[in-house]
DNA sequence: TCATTTCCTGACCGTATGGTCAAGGTGAAG
DNA sequence: CTTCACCTTGACCATACGGTCAGGAAATGA
């Protein structure tokens, strides 16, 4: 567990807002804990001394650890739902996966817990959200696979297997935020700056638009 | 957890026999547990009656849960450090990194517990072989890297990142154990059958190396 | 057979954790 | 000011976990 302090909270205000801002700071702190320690490693007391509450505060608003735990890798992969419509109105693969990289590669940056969260859950099993996988996740790949498709139909990319590009775009790009810890170290332990961000993003892009045919 | 019954364990031998069977069959379920639950939710137990051994016997071969982690952590990475020797001998990139390719999808296949393992690891800072990235890891990488630079400045494909490709191989290839859950929920909650694996094989190497303009 | 080393294991212990609760504080409505 | 619903929290509890240990079983070699 890294030495950070506390996560900044704002003051409370009106009834409502103490409730979103209490709930808001809980979320953001076991988000964190989650991803560095994992669901088995991760302890209430932790998540509580990061949000900056007492213990029994937290079971106040969040019953069961386990129900904290799901509010997080839910809200995760919501925030990947939203970013994936970079997909839907596209003319060609070069708009089309091209924007999808980019957003994958800003969440990867900006929400790496959120991300290592939604990595262990699957790893374990998906204990928590495998009806998410069935239902919501199936659908938005089926309908990727069928835009893909279609684009490789209109000549505009090789004939390559949509199913194994989406899960090298996903593998990727989450690679940034999952492994982050591992870029870092071999990065002379310092975290990309915003140029080399910059250079993985064009480097993916190219690697993959040009894998694809369509460059 | 799954409900999978014990691991297999030979019948003992003469003293030494008895010694190197226990080891493997802890490591083996060890192994899957930490896999399938994290360090923090593996419990001790858990693993012992994985072995068909009772708990107290894990100390006695592994004095703490932590020393048994580290053993299974190594255990991976240098099943994985063999197989990148694919990467040596070629004379170029289609059969150096096609045969990489080849063989961590193999692995991926093959020791998928594992992989998630190093996985959660890396995830979470590495705290138990944070020196092996900075040593290991880093020389194999930087050699990787020359070798990549090579074929570049021979004009056998080309000018990629040779970094950010090495990143992609990995993500790509480790995807396919660390996200088998996901991938077999998409593909109607059936494991990937031989002939998808191969598929899977053909299309990484296929995108890949058409995305180094290596064909 | 006997001595010695290695292996085995049930019972036990201290600690840390998720969760509970009752009593008290605080903002808003009337 | 009073009321009441909502919020806060220290103290507490039962459980589960990693780890220990003492005493016995089994293999090995003389």
């Amino acid at each position: 567990m890294s030495g950070d302090a506390q996560i900044s909270r704002l003051k409370p205000g009106r009834r409502m807002d103490i409730r979103r801002e209490n709930e808001r700071a809980i979320l953001e702190a076991a988000e964190k804990v989650f991803a560095e320690a994992g669901f088995g490693g991760a302890t209430m007391q932790l998540i509580a001394d990061m949000a900056g509450l007492p213990k029994a505060n937290l079971h106040y608003y969040f019953a069961t650890k386990e129900d904290l735990y799901r509010r997080v890798v839910q809200q995760i992969f919501e925030i990947w739902l939203d970013a994936a419509s970079s997909f839907d109105d596209a003319p060609g693969p070069v708009e089309g996966i091209g924007a999808y990289v980019d957003a994958k590669m800003d969440i990867s940056r900006t929400h790496p817990h959120g991300s290592k969260v939604w990595a262990s859950e699957v790893m374990h099993g998906a204990p928590v959200i495998q009806d998410y996988l069935e239902t919501t996740l199936r659908d938005w790949t089926e309908g990727r696979i069928a835009v893909i498709q279609r684009w490789i139909d209109e000549g505009k990319m090789q004939p390559v297997n949509p199913r194994h590009l989406l899960y090298l775009l996903w593998a990727t790009t989450q690679h940034y935020a999952d492994f982050g810890h591992q870029i870092q170290t071999l990065n002379d332990g310092r975290p990309l700056s915003d140029k080399q961000w910059n250079e993985a993003k064009a480097s993916v892009k190219d690697m993959v638009l040009r894998g694809i045919g369509a460059i």
